[in-house]
RNA sequence: GCGGUAGUGGUGUAGUGGCAGCACAAAGGCUUCCCAAGCCUUUAACCCGGGUUCGAGUCCCGGCUACCGCACCA
């Protein structure tokens, strides 16, 4: 894949100064650094705070406004029925056991059923009654190791105790007899809990999306890298909730069917539009396809370079087992490609486990264009027979009888025939107006930190002004947390400019003032915070009420009347420096 | 969680047992000033806890954090 034209990532040890640079200009800053930190867990400076409000921004405007989606809020304590329906109490856990001798940390359960499966035994791990998949447990798992002494893999030393170790935070709610919560892990399944009264409240009709953005947990064994790894993180996530015949239509398809991406999948990699991507059958359906489009509108606003962005699907063993086809969106940064984003096909698995759990049920009455005739065969009970010959039992008969779907021959009940008189077998026409059916849910997910540090990443340049030196952010002006400056020339102009200032202020832009040192200096301070352009105040402006404005990429300025600066500093935020019409 | 390396002003660093230096940044001033100029002044640091020692930034032990590798990442 190609990278950029006029940036390549060839700045040596661009990570470090990144980092350097987001810590020293209030991006970003290790959390509780006064105590000694805490991996993991990470600050938004005053500058940081505001671009993510910023990037949070960008994605409401196309993934909530945009898309007519509900935008909910919901706790970050989750309880634990929620957790049980999710699977996330059961698959979120790994079972860790760790070799006295050499010290390594292994998967209990995979060292067991790699020993068993090596002499031809079945494995059994799992407790049963559980909702969802396989739970190995860990007394079953320690049985395997202690009857077969099973030794570490590695080293052959002895191994340890095995211990749990669920992913997700826990806590209690309220005092006294306490309430099992947990931290959420992802912000999805507030969702979920909440499709019944979403469902009312879009009137019972599909398709809908509902989205949310928050904190999510997850207590990571060993975070890395900086905020790419957090254990409390920030997501945007959108759960589009549709009827599961009518995924290959979306009906906003062609808005988005030219969009080009970078794919990456098992059948094809390179540039395509979505919709010959659609086509082709690389990507499953109309739906992904169109949400993956939107992703990348999104991310290109906030600022992702094009060319070091794209779509990776997933290979059949990483994909989650109830989901069909998954993407992620991927950016391209110091630490090799990083998952931005994921969009996936979730199916009705996660509506169909929270009904298991419930007991209530999950489903759209779907109505058919015109109600349909339809013949069927009825078993009708007599009671007027039934009643005197089976009595007590008579109620269960009739039952059994209605049940009866296709009657053939003599009916048999707990081993007797059942008299005709006992019933009458009819043919009825009935009307039906529609189907019940359980939602798939289609869902882009993003993390919100990761895409940050890649903004920042792809944003942070070096160049040469004058002979000198200069570091330059390029944020997207959708993001930059100041997108003007404003400066007097001279300390003796200062009342002018904060005239300007607060002009600008009030017309509701970004806005920073700053008189300190030379006007050199100002100017790279604000190329160091990303701040897109800059308002001069000089001498001239006494004369005939004009300031220059200064671009932030290529230094080069223009004049422009203070009575029209507002709307022309707007114009160059949407348009560009150049293309703005003076 | 394991192993390796490291942690000194806001940032980058020097300092191998005896007064903690430098550069940049920041604040105030001078300079009639459109791209980090100069001059003066000022602010500001040894990750935390134990130990050894007359004395520890320095040596030892433990912890925390960061980077690299291993493991983990439904």
């Amino acid at each position: 894949m190609q990278l950029d034209k006029h940036k390549d990532t060839s700045i040596d040890g661009l990570k470090e100064r990144v980092l350097e640079l987001a810590k020293r200009r209030g991006f970003l800053w290790p959390s509780y650094e006064l105590y000694g930190g805490v991996a993991g867990l990470w600050d938004y400076g005053p500058f940081g705070a505001m671009l993510k409000h910023r990037v949070e921004s960008a994605w409401r405007d196309i993934f909530v406004v945009g898309e007519s989606a509900l935008p909910i809020e919901t706790p970050t304590i989750g309880v634990e029925e929620l957790f049980l329906a999710s699977g996330h109490l059961s698959n979120f856990v790994d079972l860790i056991v760790e070799c006295v001798n050499c010290h390594t940390a292994l998967r209990a359960d995979h060292v067991v059923t790699e020993y068993l499966k090596s002499r031809g035994i079945a494995a059994d791990l799992c407790d049963p009654g559980i909702a969802g998949a396989c739970v190995p447990s860990s007394e079953k798992t320690q049985q395997q190791i202690d009857s077969h002494g099973i030794t570490c893999p590695d080293c052959g030393g002895p191994l340890g105790k095995v211990h749990d170790f669920n992913l997700m935070f826990t806590t209690h709610i309220g005092p006294g007899t306490q309430r099992k919560g947990y931290l959420r892990p992802e912000t999805a399944q507030g969702i979920f809990a909440d499709f019944p009264r979403l469902l009312r409240f879009h009137r019972d009709r599909l398709p809908f999306g509902v989205a949310q953005i928050g904190k999510s947990y997850r207590n990571e064994i060993s975070p890395r890298q900086g905020v790419i790894r957090l254990r409390e993180f920030t997501q945007a996530e959108a759960e589009v909730f549709v009827d599961p015949r009518e995924k290959n239509h979306h009906p906003r398809f062609d808005e988005v069917a030219n969009v080009e991406i970078n794919i990456l999948s098992k059948d094809f990699v390179g540039t395509a539009s979505v919709k010959s991507a659609c086509e082709r059958n690389i990507i499953a359906h109309e739906y992904l396809a169109y949400y993956i489009a939107r992703c990348q509108e999104f991310f290109i606003r906030v600022g992702v370079r094009e060319s070091r962005l794209r779509f990776r699907q997933h290979l059949p063993d990483e994909m989650a087992h109830y989901a069909v086809d998954c993407w992620d969106a991927e950016g391209l940064t110091q630490h090799g490609w990083i998952e931005l984003a994921g969009i996936a096909d979730r199916t009705d698995y996660d509506l169909k486990q929270h009904e298991r759990q419930s007991g209530l049920q999950m489903a759209v009455f779907v109505p058919y264009e015109a109600p349909k005739e339809v013949e069927r065969i009825v078993v009708r009970p007599n009671m007027g027979y039934l009643g005197p010959k089976y009595k007590g039992k008579a109620k269960q008969v009739a039952a059994f009888l209605s049940g009866i779907r296709h009657p053939e021959g003599a009916i048999v009940f707990d081993g007797q025939v059942v008299d005709p008189e006992g019933y009458a077998i009819e043919t009825v026409r009935e009307s039906i107006s529609g189907d019940f059916v359980t939602p798939h849910v289609i869902e882009p997910s993003f993390g919100i930190d990761r895409s940050i540090y890649t903004i920042l990443e792809h944003a942070y340049d070096e160049d040469t002004i004058d002979g000198e030196r200069r570091v330059v952010l390029r944020l997207s002006p959708h993001i930059a947390p100041v997108e003007v400056a404003v400066f007097p020339l001279v300390k003796a102009l200062n009342e002018k400019a904060l005239e300007v200032f607060r002009l600008l202020r009030r017309a509701g832009l970004l806005v920073e003032y700053d008189d300190s040192g030379t006007i050199g200096r100002r100017y790279r301070r604000q190329d160091e915070i990303g701040t897109p352009f800059a308002v001069t105040i000089d001498h001239e402006t006494i004369e005939n009420s004009t300031v220059t404005v200064r671009d932030r990429d290529t230094t080069k300025q223009v004049r422009s009347s203070i009575e029209s600066l507002a709307d022309v500093l707007r114009e160059m935020l949407v348009r560009g420096f150049d293309k703005q019409s003076s």
